[in-house]
RNA sequence: GGCGCCGUGGCCAAGUGGUAAGGCAGAGGACUGCAAAUCCUCCAUCCCCGGUUCGAAUCCGGGCGGCGCCUCCA
């Protein structure tokens, strides 16, 4: 299949127009996408991840698909919830900052999040958000206040409210009377600069500009990072379901004002997840961080597995059990995998049905993802080409190099999306020292099943199991996986 | 109150008009020194009530239940 016709049919749900429709790039050659990204105030969740990991399946698969894509996603190192942390913590902002940001980086690194193109941080960015206000004041759509902030004026925008779907009349009845100390004209125009306080001055969030020392609106952070680094024009904008009131509609609000382009052709937002079927929340006390899982030995891609196994509009409900599934879902690929590539060829093999089984898979698969990134239809895909695979071995003791050849390739041409075996892989990786001392027990091994005494075997059998190694005897010998399940499968926990 | 989503087997989850994917768990069988892995077989009529249709999990109406957003939470 070449680019050109991989590159149809791809079909997203555009919160702009509720509906699912064809994704198409204004330069189908380099696709400018925007996701917004992790606050940098705290541990990023699984929720978080959830998102990202979105991000990734759809970076992965535009790529796979023959896109050039240019993907960026920003992390926001100045707001609210920062500075009165850092505050809090007797920090300046960039202190308090960079661990969450080194550990972001390192969580979406083990979950096997690729890079994306850019990472843009907010405070990187003043001069050209300063700019920004600027234009917004000079034509109007903004007005600044005795304090130093300046309002983004949404009487002068007749289509705010438009990606959110809200009628502005009725959302002013019911504004919630929130005194914010700021003063603007009217409660629903929304800060793009806020007026230094004292507690930015001490953590060092505050920088001059033309109309008084500040710092910027949360929304604006986006604005910017996204026209300065993907374009004026984004052909995916990204984010969680909570970011499209207001954040988004701010940013299209702002974006717009100055560069009266459409800011983004498509608005793609991820659902919320829940935990043990509740939301997610601090008040439940059941906000789980990928740290948190990894240090319980549930492996990155198990994790992964479970975080991308329902599509990306669905509410997915993180459990325990789902875990132990998803769990036992990635052993089972590492074993194809295993089996695929070791299984014994020969010259003169008869044909088998793998040719049909992999052309089967790949379009299966792709159908799947088209349709708005059904993952779910998409792992059955590969699920099926396990099973048929499996069978196919099973049937056949040695098969065409040609053939094994396209299944591995079939195999890896479907993980370069969904990243199962890849980051599963990282996990069965263990140092020479013990690769040595497991292969000589299982040669003492083979020497007692030689002798049949079968308790000596079944004693190394068991020696090396405490050890997390399990051992599988085939016709070929003995093969050895250093085992995830004891890192992969949790105890049930009470 | 406004806008929106959802309710499929023990659990997770596809399917949006033609008679229920996949994963986990469970049962039986093959294979195995024992295992593991693998394979085979079995296991749901889709929250309830009406309606439309030759035909509905899938469309419409009404219930019941769960959930999200409504100013800074992905």
């Amino acid at each position: 299949m070449n680019v050109a016709e991989r590159s149809t049919n791809l079909c997203l749900y555009n919160t702009l127009s509720r509906r699912v429709e064809p994704f198409r790039p204004i330069d189908p050659d380099r696709v400018g996408i925007y996701g917004c990204g992790p606050t940098l105030y705290g541990p990023a969740h699984i929720g978080n991840f959830r998102t990202f990991l979105f991000y990734d399946l759809l970076h992965r698969y535009l790529s796979w698909k023959g896109f050039r894509v240019h993907f960026v996603m920003n992390l926001t190192d100045v707001d609210d919830k920062t500075i009165r942390a850092a505050r809090a913590a007797g920090l300046s902002l960039r202190e308090y900052t960079a661990p969450y940001l080194e550990a972001v980086m390192d969580e979406a690194e083990l979950l096997g999040v690729r890079p994306f193109s850019a990472y843009p941080r907010a405070t990187e960015y003043i001069e050209p958000m300063i700019e920004l206000v600027q234009r917004l004041l000079e034509r109007g759509l903004a007005y600044s206040t005795p304090d130093g902030s300046v309002f983004f004026d949404i009487s002068e925008f007749p289509d705010y409210g438009r990606l959110s779907g809200r009628d502005l009349d009725e959302a002013r009845q019911s504004e919630r009377v929130v005194e914010d100390d700021y003063g603007k004209d009217d409660a629903r125009d929304f800060a793009v600069w806020k007026g230094a306080k004292e507690e930015d001055e001490a953590v060092g969030a505050a920088w001059d500009a033309p109309w008084g020392r500040g710092r910027p609106g949360w929304h604006l952070e986006c604005s910017v990072m996204a026209l300065s680094e993907v374009g004026e024009t984004l052909d995916l904008h990204l984010g969680g379901e909570d970011l499209i009131f207001p954040h988004h509609e701010d940013e299209i609000a702002q974006s717009e004002g100055v560069t009266s382009r459409t800011f983004a052709r498509c608005w793609v937002h991820a659902k919320h997840l829940r935990v043990d079927g509740r939301k997610m929340s601090k008040s439940l006390g059941n906000i789980l961080t990928v740290r948190d899982l990894l240090e319980e030995g549930i492996s990155p891609a198990t994790v992964r597995h479970q975080l991308l196994s329902a599509q990306y509009r669905t509410e997915l409900n993180f459990t325990r059990e789902g875990l132990e599934a998803s769990a036992k879902a990635i052993q089972r690929l590492l074993a194809l995998d295993d089996r695929l590539r070791s299984h014994p060829v020969a010259q003169d093999a008869p044909g088998t049905d793998l040719p049909d089984i992999c052309a089967q898979a790949t379009e299966t698969f792709q159908s799947a993802m088209d349709e708005d990134l059904n993952v779910s239809s998409a792992i059955a895909a590969l699920f099926g080409f396990l099973n048929k695979v499996n069978s196919a071995l099973d049937a056949a003791p040695r098969v065409l190099q040609s053939e094994r050849a396209e299944a591995v390739a079939v195999l890896d041409s479907l993980d370069q999306v969904l990243g199962f075996l890849e980051v599963g892989r990282r996990s069965r990786e263990v140092d020479s020292e013990l690769r040595e001392w497991v292969e000589g027990r299982i040669e003492a091994r083979a020497r007692a099943r030689a002798d049949r005494n079968w308790a000596a075997a079944d004693a190394i059998r068991e020696e090396l199991a405490n050890r997390g190694i399990t051992l599988e005897d085939g016709p070929a010998g003995t093969r050895w996986t250093s085992d995830s399940a004891s890192v992969d499968t949790p105890r049930a926990q009470g």
